[in-house]
DNA sequence: AGCACGCCGACT
DNA sequence: GTCGGCGTGCTC
C-alpha cells in the first residue's frame, strides 16, 4: 500500500510546519493533493491542517512521525494561487503559515467530524448524484446558474435580453462611464483608484464593470469545458468577482443592490456577522467557484475564490481594512498582492483616499479614474460652513447656529444628522471639591459616565462600577460628569425640541443583534427628525430627506500625537458630510448643509473641508510626511511587548533592540505606550524603520529568528505596517 | 496557543 | 493529607 510523507500546515503559533506519514487506506485511494484539508493528531489533541508539500525530507526520527488520521476528499483541494497568497502574508507578516490559512476556514470546515461539511456540501447540491439534493425552497443557494445558463436559458433569462443588466441600471454619466471602461478594459494586473465624492455613482461604477467582466468571461468560457455532476470542479465558474466593504452590517443597501442588478447570479455574503452554516455554505460556494460575487469584510481577503477576476475595494481608505488583532493584514494590501499574482485589475474606491494609495495614483502605478460630480441630477456636493464655539458659545454641546439650523430642518420636514463621534454620557466623572476624577484602576484611562445604566464603564478594559453616589476621597456629593458624549447631547435635544423624534445611534444603544438595523430603517421611513450618532451613522447610508449634517467636537483630533489623525479625521468629516443632501434639493431649494463646531475655525483641515479640496489637502499632508520621514515614505514595523511588570517588557525591548543592526534600518528606542496599561498589563514598544521594504523584510526575518530563541517573561509581538503607534 | 508535568500554600 | 497556583516544555 502506498506510503508518503505530507508537510502539513496547523494553525499553531510554532514557526515551522509539521511532517505527516500518510498511508492509502485502499488501493484507489488518491495521495492528498496539495491544498487538501487533512485530519492529523498534534499534542494530546487532533487539528484540521492543509497539505503544504509532498515527499518532504526529513530529519526527525521515524517514530516520532504520526499518521494522518483522515483526508477531506469530499473538499477540493485549495488552489495554488490561493497557497501562494498565504504564503505571501505569512512572510510578510512575519507569522505561520498555519495561522494565515486555518483561522479564516468556517468553524464548520474546521471541525473534527465531517457532518458541518458534508451537510453544506448537500445544500450546496453537489454531493455525488446518489444523494443528490431534493430542491429547497429555503436557500436560493442551491444549485445556481451558471452565467452561461443565466444568458442563454429563455426561462431564467426572463423577458431581458441581457440577464446581466436586469434591475435597470440607471444610464451613466461620461465619466462613470469612462472608468467601467477602464477597468472592463484593463489587461492583467491593473490597480486603479476610483477617486469620487460621496454620491458620485461609484457603486454604479462597480455594478456596470462587474457586469462587463462577468459577461465577458461568459462569451469566452475557459478552455476547462463543462463540469462533471457529482464532481466539483472549481474551475467550473467562467468569472468571480469578489467586493470588500468595510463594514457588511452598515451597509446593507449595497448588498441590496447587487441582488437586485444580478437576480440570476449566485451572490453570497462572507463576513463575522453571519451564522455558522451559512458562512460554510457561502465560503464553500465560492471555493467550488458556484458564487459569482463575493461580498465580504476584510477577511473575505482570504477566501478561496478560484475563478476570480476583479477585485472591488469600497471606501479603500477605512482603516476596518485592517486587522488588529492576531494576524494583523492590511485586507487592501492583500488584495492588490492578490490581483497582481492573478494578473487582473483591482479598484480602490473612495472620496478621501489613504495616504499610501493616492501616493502610489500620483507616482503612476495606480491608474487614477475620478468621478467629479454626484450622480443625481440634481443633487449637488453640500455647502460646508464652520461656527465658531468661542463667538457662538455651546449650550449643551449646542451653538445656537446649529440649534436654529435643526429647527429650520425640522419645520421643513427634514432629517438632522448630530455627529459626535464619543459615546456615552460623558467622558469623565470629577470631584470639584477635590479634584478626584474617574480614572480606571486597570488602565490609564478615565472611566466614562454611561447615564442610562447608571454606571462607569472603561472603555478599554470594560470594567464597570456603578455611580458613586459620593467623592470616593473627600465624600462631597455634588459630582460633575466632565464634557459629554452622544447620551448627554440625546438628553439636551429632548429639552430644545421637546416635539422632535429623537433617536441616537452609536455602540451602546445598538448593542442587541439586529438593533442597528432596525435603528437605521426608522431613519429610513422618516420616523426619525434628528438623528444623533458615533461614526456608525457616517458610513454608507443614504437617507433620502436628511439635509443637514452638524459635527459637534471635532478638535481633539487636530492635536492628537498620532500623525494619522489629521487624515482620518478629514476623511471622517467628509464622509460626513456626504450623509447631507444625497437625494437632491432641500425643500428651500438650498443644497444640503453641513455646520462644524470648532474653536479653531480657521484651521487648514476645516477650511480644506470647506472648499470639497482633498486634493489640496492629501498634497500638503504628503509633503509632511515626506519631510518627515513617515509613510507612505519609510516602512515601519513594531515590535510590542507587555508584563506585570513595565521592566519585563521595556528589558525585552532593550535587549531585543541590540540584538541585530543592519544598514538602513533604523531602530528607535523602546518606549512605554501612551496607554501605557490596559487591564492591568504594562505595555511598552519598539519602532523599527527603514526607506526599503525588501530591506526591511529581509531584516525583520532575521531579526525574528533572534527574538524567538530569547528568553524572556515579556509576552510580544510583531506588527508590519502598524496604522496606530 | 493548548495542554501537559511539576513542585509549594489553604482547605473539604 | 489533597486541590490548585502558574513556571517551563513540547507539539511532526
Amino acid at each position: 500500500m502506498e506510503q508518503r510523507l505530507l508537510q502539513v500546515a496547523l494553525d499553531t503559533p510554532l514557526h515551522t510546519v509539521f511532517d505527516y506519514r500518510w498511508k492509502a487506506s485502499s488501493p484507489d485511494e488518491p495521495l492528498p493533493a496539495i491544498g487538501q484539508l487533512v485530519v492529523v493528531p498534534f499534542g494530546r489533541r487532533e487539528a484540521v491542517g492543509v497539505v503544504v508539500g509532498q515527499d518532504a525530507q526529513t530529519d526527525l526520527q521515524a517514530d516520532k512521525i504520526k499518521d494522518v488520521i483522515a483526508v477531506r476528499h469530499q473538499l477540493p483541494p485549495m488552489s495554488a494561487h490561493w497557497l501562494a497568497l498565504c504564503g505571501f502574508a505569512a512572510d510578510y507578516y512575519q507569522r505561520p503559515l498555519g495561522e494565515v490559512m486555518l483561522p479564516g476556514l468556517p468553524k464548520n470546515l474546521r471541525a473534527l467530524t465531517t457532518v458541518a461539511l458534508d451537510k453544506a456540501l448537500k445544500a450546496l447540491g453537489r454531493l455525488a448524484p446518489a444523494t443528490k439534493a431534493k430542491p429547497r425552497s429555503r436557500k436560493k443557494a442551491a444549485v445556481a446558474p451558471t452565467v452561461e445558463e443565466a444568458i442563454v436559458d429563455p426561462v431564467m433569462a426572463d423577458p431581458s435580453p441581457d440577464p446581466l443588466q436586469l434591475g435597470a441600471a440607471p444610464p451613466l454619466n461620461p465619466s462613470q462611464q469612462q472608468a467601467v471602461d477602464a477597468i472592463a478594459g484593463a489587461e492583467g494586473f491593473a490597480p486603479l483608484l476610483l477617486y469620487g465624492v460621496t454620491g458620485s455613482g461609484k457603486t454604479e461604477v462597480y455594478l456596470q464593470a462587474a457586469a462587463a467582466i462577468l459577461r465577458r468571461a461568459a462569451e469566452q468560457p475557459s478552455s476547462s469545458g463543462s463540469p462533471e455532476p457529482g464532481q466539483p470542479t472549481p474551475a467550473s465558474a467562467p468569472a468571480q468577482i469578489l467586493v470588500l466593504v468595510p463594514e457588511i452590517n452598515l451597509t446593507p443597501q449595497l448588498e441590496g443592490n447587487i441582488r437586485a442588478r444580478f437576480p440570476h447570479l449566485n451572490v453570497v455574503a462572507l463576513h463575522s456577522g453571519l451564522a455558522e452554516g451559512e458562512r460554510a455554505r457561502n465560503w464553500l460556494a465560492a471555493h467550488l467557484g458556484q458564487a459569482h460575487i463575493v461580498l465580504g469584510t476584510r477577511l473575505a481577503i482570504l477566501s478561496s475564490l478560484p475563478s476570480l477576476k476583479l477585485i472591488v475595494i469600497d471606501e479603500e481608505h477605512d482603516p476596518s481594512y485592517k486587522q488588529q488583532e492576531g494576524l494583523r493584514y492590511s485586507a487592501r494590501d492583500l488584495a492588490v498582492w492578490r490581483a497582481h499574482q492573478l494578473g487582473i485589475p483591482v479598484v480602490l474606491g473612495s472620496a478621501t483616499p489613504s495616504l499610501e494609495t493616492w501616493q502610489h495614483a500620483q507616482a503612476g502605478r495606480y491608474r487614477r479614474l475620478e468621478l467629479r460630480q454626484r450622480a443625481a441630477l440634481q443633487a449637488v456636493l453640500p455647502s460646508v460652513k464652520v461656527i465658531d464655539m468661542e463667538r457662538d458659545k455651546p449650550v449643551d454641546g449646542l451653538t445656537s447656529t446649529l440649534i436654529a439650523a435643526v429647527r429650520k430642518r425640522l419645520e421643513q420636514g427634514e432629517q438632522s444628522l448630530l455627529f459626535l463621534n464619543r459615546r456615552g454620557y460623558a467622558p469623565v466623572l470629577a470631584c470639584d471639591a477635590c479634584g478626584w476624577i474617574s480614572n480606571c484602576m486597570r488602565c490609564d484611562a478615565f472611566m466614562v459616565v454611561h447615564r442610562p445604566e447608571r454606571r462607569l464603564r472603561c472603555h478599554h478594559c470594560s470594567l464597570e462600577l456603578h455611580i458613586p453616589r459620593a467623592c470616593p476621597t473627600c465624600g462631597n456629593v455634588d459630582l460633575q460628569p466632565l464634557g459629554r458624549g452622544t447620551q448627554r447631547v440625546e438628553e439636551g435635544l429632548h429639552g430644545i425640541f421637546p416635539e422632535a423624534r429623537i433617536l441616537r445611534i452609536d455602540a451602546d444603544s445598538t448593542r442587541l443583534k439586529g438593533s442597528a438595523q432596525s435603528a437605521f430603517d426608522s431613519v429610513h421611513r422618516g420616523e426619525v427628525d434628528i438623528l444623533i450618532g458615533t461614526q456608525m451613522v457616517a458610513k454608507g447610508h443614504d437617507f433620502k430627506k436628511l439635509t443637514l449634517v452638524g459635527v459637534l467636537n471635532p478638535d481633539t483630533a487636530l492635536f492628537s500625537h498620532d500623525y494619522r489623525a489629521s487624515e482620518r479625521l478629514f476623511a471622517q468629516l467628509m464622509q460626513v458630510a456626504g450623509r447631507a443632501g444625497r437625494a437632491g434639493l432641500s425643500a428651500d431649494g438650498s443644497s444640503g448643509e453641513v455646520l462644524i463646531q470648532t474653536r479653531y475655525p480657521h484651521h487648514p483641515l476645516y477650511q480644506a473641508v470647506i472648499r470639497h479640496d482633498y486634493d489640496g489637502f492629501a498634497g500638503e499632508l504628503l509633503d509632511e510626511r515626506r519631510q518627515a520621514h513617515f509613510p507612505p515614505f519609510m516602512y515601519q514595523a513594531l515590535l510590542r511587548a507587555e508584563g506585570r511588570e513595565l521592566e519585563i517588557a521595556m528589558d525585552f525591548l532593550k535587549e531585543a533592540a541590540t540584538l541585530l543592526d543592519a544598514p538602513a534600518i533604523t531602530i528607535n528606542e523602546p518606549i512605554p505606550m501612551t496607554m501605557m496599561r490596559v487591564a492591568n498589563v504594562e505595555r511598552a514598544q519598539l519602532l523599527i524603520e527603514c526607506p526599503s521594504r525588501p530591506t526591511l523584510q529581509a531584516f525583520l526575518k532575521e531579526w525574528l529568528a533572534l527574538l524567538r530563541q530569547m528568553k524572556t517573561r515579556a509576552r510580544w509581538s510583531l506588527e508590519v505596517d502598524p496604522v496606530d503607534i
